[in-house]
DNA sequence: TGTAAAGTGTTGCAATTGCAACACTTATTA
DNA sequence: TAATAAGTGTTGCAATTGCAACACTTTACA
């Protein structure tokens, strides 16, 4: 069960989903998930599973925007999708639950004293989705791959509260979320290592500033 | 008035300041406003005006991250400010309106039948800062200034409906925004006139493809 | 209205980066 | 468990880019 119902009973979350005219749609491994819905104007969650938003350019290169986990939202809400340039394709075998934008004011749902919890918990959703394309943009806009990285890393230090911490994404996808080229990013690691920014085991980082 | 308040009648918008007890502060040109906030969880709407986001790195660096205008709304729920890095900066003369995040959902306020417009706008300012975060990622992501560059237009000129627009902003703001180098731009803004691909007239973009 | 500030365009040069092509290791799954 | 896919590390080379230092134009404002 995703944030959009955490501080819901089990009871209220199926009133609120049915009052919604809310639907779950289960996709397996691989399917672009937008082709038929691209112009409606609704919330999508992620119940499990992730996705891949990806960018096709004009000459048919494919960039992944964002990767969308379980617990997260996309949709209209989010995103733009009104041009075929996008895609968003499942990862994996995905589980994705629809809500039309205006049903979340409709008449009967305001009724519900739980509904004021709902809404809180929506608009924290967005916030946190917020949060995180603010902190992409931040490194995003370092200028160099070192920049990236310390930014990066610096980042992760603060959250996990230590200098030394593990990586909870590939190298391979933290390349993509810096949006650098990975082979180049990993040369630049290397002189880290040798210069004695960072020690790194695995997937444990630790910072030596 | 900004869209926060978008279908509510001046008494309601007046009720409602009241009742979330919000308080607006008028700030001259060049002010750092997060200076004793940042660990508040509220939000805040730009009335009039226009603030700098700015990050400062490890070497004293500044570098613009975003540009608030007036209508769009900053704080907690926008960008995690825990951090002393960032500083926000008034461009001008700034009007801001402060609501502690909590309020929003106060035992008061939500008698009020109107309460569901204010929420609905909220939701909404939410997401289109997330659309116009989303789209900048996109742009930043592309691997040259070329394709950057050409992402720009080509967006514009959806939005415009037309392969011929006017740049709303100035092009030192847009190397900014697509976190390239002033002049390397400008070079590969020559490239592409040269090329045949667009015609500038000045801050008249037509697109020849 | 005159002066300062901001924006624009150009170019040489060095540094960074992307790309390509490897070899090798670790996960995944049929 | 064997085979395939995904992830990691390295390196040469060329292309792109940032930086710096200009000159010039436009805009802001005292």
């Amino acid at each position: 069960m995703t944030n959009l119902f955490a501080n819901l009973s089990e009871r209220e979350v199926k009133k609120l989903m049915q009052v919604l005219k809310s639907n779950t749609i289960t996709y397996r491994k691989n399917i672009n998930i937008l082709s038929n819905r691209t112009r409606d104007d609704y919330i999508a969650i992620i119940e499990s599973g992730s996705l891949q938003l990806m960018f096709n350019d004009y000459n048919g290169n494919k960039t992944i925007i964002e990767e969308l986990n379980a617990g997260e939202i996309f949709g209209s809400l989010t995103y733009s999708l009104n041009n075929d340039e996008i895609t968003c394709i499942t990862k994996e075998e995905t589980q994705i639950t629809y809500i039309e934008y205006n049903q979340i004011t409709n008449g009967e749902i305001i009724k519900n004293d739980f509904y004021i919890i709902f809404v809180k918990n929506l608009i924290k959703l967005l916030s946190d989705q917020l949060n995180r394309c603010n902190q992409r943009i931040e490194l995003l806009t370092m200028r160099t791959t070192r920049d990236k990285l310390l930014g990066y890393f610096n980042h992760q230090a603060q959250i996990k509260g230590s200098k030394t911490f593990i990586m909870n994404i590939t190298f391979t996808e933290l390349a993509s979320y810096l949006s650098v080229d990975r082979s180049s990013m990993t040369r630049e690691i290397s002189y880290l290592k040798e210069e004695g920014f960072i020690k790194i085991n695995n997937k444990k980082i630790t910072l030596l500033y």
